[in-house]
RNA sequence: GCCGGUAUCGUCUAGGGGUCAGGACACGUGGUUCUCAGCCACGGGACCGGGGUUCGAAUCCCCGUACCGGUACCA
C-alpha cells in the first residue's frame, strides 16, 4: 500500500519583495514536493489589505519562477481547491466562522482597540502575559446579537480552552508543547469581516488538503492556536515542520542594513538562479555526504525534513559567491553573454547588440566570467575592451612610471604592430611579442607587462593570450551595436605617443 | 516579564559515551602565470558555562547563560 501523495504549500504575503529567508522556505517545500512526487500549492495570503499589492505578488511569482521553483496548483495555475488568493475566499472564512459561533467555539468581542491596548500595557506592567482578558467571553448570544444588529463594531474571537496542554510533533524539532493558559483568545474575523492570519491559514490548509506545513520558525507559537482550531472543526491537522530563520552576519535577522536581502536584489547583482537555490538549500540542511555543489533537481532526491538543522543560519554572501562562481564557469556561453548585456548597457558600451555582437560577447564574456563572483562584475573585467584610453591609463602613477621605464618595449610594440596585421589569435600575438623581445632583449614580466599596459590600459586583467585576440575581434566588428573597440595597432600607437610626450622618467 | 525554540572552527555543516572531532566557505603561506582573479598544495582555527551520571562526556541528564521567535483587529 503506497501512502497518499503529500500536499505542500508555500503561502507568501504580497507585501514586498521575496526575502531570501522565504525563498528558502519555498525551496524546502519545493524540494520535498519534487523529491516525493507530491503536489506543491502556491497560495497568496493577502488579507492585510493595507500592505498587500499586486506588484508585490507579481514580483514574488517572478522571483520564484526565476529560481526555478514551479507549482502544481495555485495562483496563475488554477486547480481544484481554489480560489488561491485569500482575498477571494472571504465568503469561505465567514461561513466557517458562523459554524464556530454556533458551536460555541467563538464569540463576538466588542472591546474597543484602546481598551485592548490599555489592558495589554497593564498586564505587561504587572508582569502578567499580555493576552486578551476575555472580557466579552461571558456575553450571552442574545446580547451579542443585539449589539451586532444595532451596528456595533465587533470582531469574532476563538474561545481557547482553559488550562490544557497542546502538543505536536514537529518534524524538524520533535515534540513541542504549549499550555493554553498563555494563549489569548485570537481574533478570527476582524471588524471589517476580513480573516486574521491564524484563522485563514487553518481554513485554507484544511480545505486545500495540505498534509505538511513547512514554514518559518516564527510561526511555531502560532501552531497551538491553529491546532485548537482544527480540533474545534473536527479536522485532522497536517504535519508541521518549522525551519529556522535566516540571520545576518551579526546574528540578527537578515535585514536591509546587511545588504541585499531579496531574491530580486541578488538577481540584479548577477547571481545565477541555480547558484542562489543551491546555496539556500545548504543553509540549514546538508545531504550529509559532504557534497555541496548540486543542482536543485538532485537535491530534491536527497532532501529530508528530518535532516534539516535546528538552529538559525547566518547568510554568508562569500559562500554564495563561491557557489555562484561554480555555476558561472559551467554556464552556456551565449547565456552568459545575454546576461551580461544589461550591465554593458548600463555603462553605455552597448546599445542594441547585433547577432555578430552576441557572437563576439559569447567568446569573451565566458572567459571573464571564470574569474568573477557575479555577472555584475563583468564590466570591470572587460572595461579594457570598450573603455580604453592611453592618457587616462598613464594618469595612474604606477602605470606611468612602469611605462616610462619600459619605453623601449612600448616603442618597439607600436612599431611592430604598425606593420603587422591584426593579432587575431594567440599564436599571432605571441609571434608579435617574440619580435618585440628580439628587438629589445626584454622578456618575461619586463616584456609582457608593458605590453599589457599599452594594449589594455590596465595593470591587471585577463591573460593577454585571450585579451589581445578579443581586442582585435572587437575592433573588427562591422555594423555593430557596440561602442567602437580600438585595435591593438591603434592602442599601441596611441600609448607610445603618450609615453613619449611624457618624456624620460624623473630620476 | 511570560511561553517556546536553539547552541560543534569567524560562517555553513558532518559526527556523536573512547575519533588525530571530518568537510566546505573565508583566512594565512607557498606554487603556477606577464598581472589580478582562478587553480593546486600546505597551514592555523570549534564541541557556550557549571554541575551530575560514567572507568571515560563534546556526545546522556539537570541548572545557568546567550541568541532567536511569539506574546496584534501583521503575516
Amino acid at each position: 500500500m503506497t501512502p497518499d501523495p503529500i500536499r505542500l504549500r508555500f503561502a507568501p504575503s504580497p507585501t514586498g519583495q521575496l526575502h531570501v529567508g522565504n525563498a528558502r522556505t519555498a525551496l524546502f517545500n519545493w524540494l520535498l514536493a519534487r523529491g516525493s512526487g507530491g503536489t506543491l500549492i502556491l497560495r497568496i495570503e493577502d488579507t492585510d489589505v493595507e500592505r498587500s499589492t499586486s506588484e508585490s505578488e507579481r514580483g514574488i511569482l517572478e522571483d520564484l519562477r526565476w529560481m526555478g521553483l514551479d507549482w502544481d496548483e495555485g495562483v496563475e495555475r488554477g486547480g481544484t481547491h481554489g480560489p488561491y488568493r485569500q482575498s477571494e475566499r472571504l465568503h469561505i472564512y465567514r461561513a466557517h466562522a458562523v459554524e464556530l459561533l454556533a458551536g460555541g467555539h467563538a464569540y463576538h468581542c466588542f472591546c474597543p482597540a484602546r481598551q485592548l491596548e490599555a489592558d495589554r500595557e497593564a498586564a505587561l506592567a504587572a508582569g502578567r502575559p499580555p493576552k486578551y482578558s476575555g472580557r466579552c467571553r461571558l456575553l450571552t448570544k442574545d446580547e451579542a446579537r443585539h449589539r451586532v444588529e444595532s451596528g456595533e463594531q465587533a470582531v469574532i474571537r476563538f474561545r481557547v480552552p482553559d488550562a490544557r496542554d497542546v502538543s505536536f510533533d514537529d518534524i524538524v524539532r520533535g515534540r513541542v508543547t504549549f499550555n493554553t493558559d498563555v494563549i489569548g483568545d485570537p481574533v478570527l474575523l476582524r471588524s471589517d469581516g476580513s480573516p486574521a492570519y491564524n484563522y485563514a491559514v487553518v481554513i485554507d490548509d484544511a480545505l486545500m488538503e495540505i498534509t505538511h506545513v513547512i514554514r518559518g520558525e516564527d510561526h511555531i507559537s502560532n501552531t497551538p492556536r491553529q491546532l485548537l482550531l482544527y480540533e474545534a472543526f473536527g479536522w485532522r491537522p497536517p504535519a508541521f515542520a518549522h525551519v529556522s530563520l535566516v540571520m545576518g552576519p551579526d546574528h540578527s535577522p537578515l535585514s536591509k542594513r546587511h545588504g541585499a536581502t531579496s531574491v530580486a536584489e541578488f538577481r540584479a547583482r548577477g547571481f545565477l538562479p541555480e547558484a542562489l537555490a543551491n546555496y539556500l538549500a545548504l543553509l540549514g540542511w546538508s545531504p550529509g555526504d559532504g557534497r555541496e555543489l548540486l543542482p536543485v533537481g538532485e537535491l530534491a532526491a536527497l532532501f529530508r525534513l528530518e535532516d534539516v538543522g535546528h538552529s538559525a543560519g547566518v547568510f554568508d554572501v562569500e559562500k554564495l559567491a563561491w557557489v555562484n562562481r561554480h555555476y558561472l564557469k559551467s554556464a552556456a556561453p551565449e547565456r552568459l553573454a545575454r546576461l551580461a548585456v544589461p550591465y554593458f548597457q548600463r555603462e553605455g558600451w552597448i546599445a542594441d547588440p547585433t547577432d555578430a555582437d552576441v557572437r563576439f560577447l559569447s567568446q569573451i564574456v565566458p572567459v571573464a566570467a571564470a574569474s568573477i563572483d557575479r555577472v555584475e562584475q563583468v564590466t570591470a573585467r572587460l572595461a579594457f575592451l570598450f573603455d580604453y584610453s592611453a592618457s587616462r591609463a598613464l594618469d595612474v602613477p604606477g602605470i606611468r612610471s612602469e611605462a616610462q621605464s619600459s619605453r623601449d618595449v612600448i616603442a618597439a610594440l607600436a612599431d611592430e604592430l604598425g606593420r603587422a596585421g591584426p593579432l587575431l589569435d594567440r599564436d599571432t600575438f605571441r609571434g608579435a611579442a617574440a619580435r618585440v623581445r628580439e628587438r629589445t632583449g626584454q622578456k618575461g614580466r619586463a616584456l609582457f607587462h608593458p605590453i599589457r599596459l599599452a594594449l589594455t590600459g590596465e595593470a591587471e586583467g585577463l591573460e593577454l593570450d585571450v585579451a589581445v585576440p578579443a581586442i582585435e575581434a572587437g575592433a573588427a566588428l562591422q555594423p555593430s551595436g557596440i561602442r567602437r573597440v580600438p585595435s591593438a595597432r591603434e592602442r599601441a600607437a596611441e600609448f607610445a605617443r603618450c609615453v613619449s610626450d611624457l618624456g624620460p622618467p624623473e630620476a
